[in-house]
DNA sequence: TGTACTGTTACATGCCCACC
DNA sequence: GGTGGGCATGTAACAGTACA
């Protein structure tokens, strides 16, 4: 069953958010369009696993993509973790392309690729340090040894997964997506006996759904860059310019004259991503280059979007969506 | 307490678009 | 092209807050 579903990362909206309104020649765009790259492969390899594990039996395994949990002031991220009656399975997401070659005597994990080496982090120790700070979080919650495997879903068919001599135990625990499968089953074999129950099992998965604390972070900080570079307007999908005015309940495009109706909404999201968690009126007006007090008002309105405040100093918040 | 200011709401008007 | 419904707009009224 599944219970938390994977959604765009929070960052990634930030840095997309980022690009639309930075100048083209801005000399930080290249530092942010490669972090975006990177995350988006990433998230691309994540994306790619769900096909196979949701074709799990769903009465056993309830399943949850992108976690990042809390315990004793230490945040930890999980990829996917599913969890059942007999054991739970954290699974570490891998998607790099070329060689893996996990030296389990220097413990090194390097990757070869067109003749250059390049040292990442061992994943094994990564899954190890969550398996331990699961094991904690159990532990808060009065649920002492319940058996904790791990995994590492390679997504790229194409990568080639190598160890050291005598290091066989790595193939049982990294494993290319269309295998994960069978040895999700092998791991069942192994753990028959019921440890919870189905009760348990759900208040479980409840705690793990509320207590998932999504990474805020500020992106214009992290870049070095001045909120007066972010640029104000509504962005035209088109021309690529943030070039777009309010005119009878449709933005137009000044330069390309395409005409849309929803233009504000990626605009507000994109001041609550970059510029501040909360909109006012007054805001809005500035940033979605308005007039009228009155339009802002209906505009922010039509959005949906949860408020606090009465007439004066309304404030608009980020919604759930977004974060 | 009166005034200025900000923001929301109500209402009359005008625009857009589907239908004939 | 004419018509009518739905929706957006501008304006004015109203509500709430800050400040002298």
């Amino acid at each position: 069953m599944l219970i938390k579903n994977r959604q765009v990362p929070l960052r990634m909206k930030m840095d997309e958010a980022l690009l639309r309104r930075l100048p083209a020649n801005h000399y930080k765009r290249k530092i942010i369009e490669e972090d975006f790259a990177k995350r988006k492969a990433g998230y691309d390899g994540e994306q790619a696993i769900d096909y196979f594990i949701n074709r799990l039996p769903s009465h056993i395994f309830h399943i949850f993509h992108d976690l990042r949990l809390n315990v004793n002031s230490h945040y930890f991220q999980i990829d996917t973790l599913l969890l059942s009656q007999y054991f739970t399975i954290i699974i570490e997401i891998k998607n790099i392309v070329g060689t893996l070659y996990f030296d389990t005597i220097s413990k090194q994990f390097i990757r070869k690729l067109e003749d250059r080496e390049e040292g990442f982090r061992d994943p094994i120790i990564q899954v190890k340090e969550q398996k331990e700070l699961l094991n904690e979080w159990f532990e808060v919650r009065g649920l002492s040894s319940f058996p904790i495997e791990t995994l590492i879903g390679i997504s790229n068919p194409s990568t080639i997964v190598t160890a050291s001599k005598n290091s066989h135990h790595i193939y049982k625990k990294v494993l290319h997506f269309e295998h994960l499968k069978d040895r999700i089953f092998e791991l069942m074999d192994q753990h028959k006996r019921s440890r919870i129950t189905n009760r348990e099992l759900l208040e479980i998965g409840n705690s793990l759904q509320h207590e998932h604390a999504p990474l805020v972070q500020d992106v214009t900080k992290i870049y070095g860059i001045e909120s007066t570079e972010v640029g104000k307007g509504v962005y035209c999908n088109v021309c690529t310019q943030l070039s777009m005015v309010r005119g009878h309940g449709r933005w137009k495009c000044l330069k390309c004259g395409k005409t849309c109706r929803t233009g504000h909404i990626q605009a507000i999201q994109d001041y609550l991503l970059l510029v501040d968690r909360f909109i006012t009126n007054k805001d809005c007006r500035s940033f979605l280059k308005l007039k009228d007090p009155a339009a802002a008002s209906r505009i922010l309105k039509s959005t949906g979007l949860p408020w606090k405040g009465g007439y004066k100093d309304r404030r608009y918040f980020l919604p759930e969506m977004l974060k």
